[in-house]
DNA sequence: AGTGAAATTTATCTAAC
DNA sequence: GTTAGATAAATTTCACT
């Protein structure tokens, strides 16, 4: 599981784009087109890569609300906190979830059609986990950035 | 920029895994290989599917500290929103950002190597934009969900 | 319109070096 | 790590409904 600084370079391409062809990356990163297939390969065996990935404009699809929850349970305890996990892994509105500490429990990135719909989702989130405290929505206004790019310059170049 | 039931559905399976062959695309929506190209580069040039990225696990590169950050400022006037928009675009740090309605003006999703890396990350976001008022970091546990994986359940049958 | 099939081009895989 | 040949996939063209 070691990255060395052309694993990095690759890394950082695909991440931003994953449909270059090898030889296009062996031409950036000066390795021939096999040579950049068998990193791939390795990097995605070992889930270094997680996953590859289209990302879609909720907007074409009609999906006009983006938000942004705060949840915050009553007392966070293991066994709630975990049943939460999976509950939203199941929700398709649902589309980044985090755990963090700090007053708010969780953070949910959550996409709806409209309002209206939002609203039927906050009150089904609400209705089916009865722990939950509080649940604070900010509305997306812009999605500046969008993407788990990872910044690749600080790799240990080993 | 219509989008119909077979468009819907390759969406729907491109967004958890951009790799798969048109051929094997096609047989899960009836549709030849060809036939499934057509639509997928049609939805690529009208920018319904904005980007296909490789998502890298951020441990396995060393970054271990991923957080949510809370951005207040002072005055939201719109010169200074849309310049912290573009120094935030160019932050490598900043995986996502997202400008929100309420207390809060942004909320930005970012990785550092570890919580030195982290603190020298915010002192220098609030040195370069002091129109910041406030910044809450809320540190990430666990990343429940990760991707921008919109439902397509619910596309207009047009 | 949009589709499927064949031919062409291109990319990827499997070795052998 | 590379190069070369085999395999597979993407792209283009074209005839069809």
């Amino acid at each position: 599981m070691e990255i060395d600084r052309i694993d990095a370079r690759l890394l950082d391409l695909v991440q931003r784009n994953n449909r270059l062809s090898s030889e296009e990356l062996g031409a950036k990163v000066g390795l021939s087109a096999s040579g950049v297939q068998r990193r791939l390969k390795r990097l995605r065996s070992e889930s270094i890569i997680e996953a590859d990935v289209a990302i879609i404009s909720p907007k074409a699809i009609g999906r006009n609300v983006t938000a942004l929850v705060h949840i915050s349970f009553e007392r966070a305890r293991a066994d709630i906190v975990d049943r939460f996990k999976q509950a939203i892994c199941k929700m398709s509105e649902v589309m980044s979830a985090f755990y963090v500490t700090g007053q708010i429990d969780f953070v949910l990135l959550v996409t709806a059609n409209d309002m209206e719909d939002y609203e039927h989702f906050i009150r089904r989130l609400v209705h089916d986990n009865p722990d939950i405290k509080r649940c604070e929505t900010m509305i997306v206004l812009n999605r500046v950035k969008a993407g788990f790019t990872v910044p690749m310059a600080s790799i240990a170049f080993s």
